[in-house]
DNA sequence: AGTAGAATGTTGACGATGCTCACATTAGGG
DNA sequence: CCCTAATGTGAGCATCGTCAACATTCTACT
């Protein structure tokens, strides 16, 4: 398929050649470098190299845009959460997911909130597919950790928990001194939810 | 009829009067009309009946406008969660706060997004007031309910788990099919925190 | 091959927005 | 009673999202 990010050597042909995934790179970058959270598509084309109404031959909005954005950050986010542990199975390795989730929200913080900031969902199946991937990896990790009768509450518990955490975190609610001590207070909370579950009906 | 706010009698004077609030005021109105937030400056300008400049007169930025409708929400969230129980003491009375701070953010989507979801509070003194009033208030609680080591960590936790419920409910992350069946799920994540750290005795 | 037609990209334009300036109006204090 | 500061207005600039008309390139069919 794609050529793996394939090098830009000189712009052989007129025609971008692979426009979409360009335009998805460069906002990618803007959002990384100027921590803003709100892309236009006219800086989006610039930064591509483009003008600005090329965009609209691939993505019918700038919504459809940022979904796309949006859907690359949920992949990254899923990444993030698998190299953290790849299949925990014990509440400490829980507990590293967790702190993850809480990370990849601090290190990219206007690619957090174009993921979850936006209240549109119906329009980009990409979106609702990568956020039911999250769920469910979720909802799996926690029913192999804990035997219990509703893993779906507890599964929901902790991603409020952390998903909580990492906006109050983003929103400067809570100070975050260093990463460190994130980490301790997510492992602290997460481990909190779970042992009032796992006692509850095991 | 509208009746606190003056309908409209007749504008006896050119100058407005109360533009600063008035304009929060029409912001307020806006957001809970259109379920949209993003608020314009002109938008809101002209439904409080000025012209586009006016505005700038009382606030610097249409970030500042914000950020004081942002901290009408606060206050607003504060009396919901007292009215929810003026002063818990038991697990059963502080999971009641809790539901109420989620059905808040349900039933005021765009007021709820407003006051969490800008980046900014540097800029605005009501907004950090706001919150720490918030976060002290559930502090006190916790140190109430709860008398053990480290009410903070489990304010915190708290407060994580109710606001990423919100949010996630918000996102359409998780299917709010009635509001009791809210109220039921964030009780039980609730108590479950609150089991864990009641009589885990760190 | 050569050409028609679909893809893709560009220009120019429209309305809306945030924001600023110069100007008009009003409210009060000397 | 008028002068000054506070307040509101109007016009204007740069930017934005979006569209329609036009230009260019790629693909496929004969």
């Amino acid at each position: 398929m794609s050529t793996s990010t394939g090098p830009k050597p000189a712009k052989a042909t007129y025609h971008h050649g692979d426009l979409p995934s360009a335009l998805v790179g460069a906002a990618l970058e803007m959002l990384e470098e100027s921590g803003e959270t709100d892309l236009s598509l006219r800086g989006v084309a610039r930064r591509a190299g483009v003008s600005p109404a090329a965009p609209y031959r691939h993505y019918q909005d700038r919504e459809a845009l940022v979904s796309a954005v949006a859907a690359v950050g949920y992949r990254e986010l899923a990444e993030r959460l698998a190299a953290a542990h790849p299949s925990p199975s014990t509440p400490e390795e829980l507990a590293a997911v967790a702190t993850a989730y809480v990370q990849f929200a601090l290190e990219r913080p206007a690619l957090f909130r174009i993921m979850f900031s936006e209240p549109c969902d119906r329009d980009s199946d990409d979106r609702v597919a990568a956020t039911e991937a999250i769920s469910l990896y979720l909802r799996g990790i926690v029913e192999r950790v804990f035997a219990q009768a509703d893993p779906e509450a507890l599964a929901t518990a902790i991603w409020a928990l952390v998903h909580g955490l990492a906006f109050l975190y983003l929103d400067g609610k809570l100070d975050a001194p260093s990463p460190a001590a994130v980490a301790e207070r997510v492992t602290a909370a997460t481990e909190a939810v779970i042992a009032a579950t796992g006692r509850g009906s095991r």
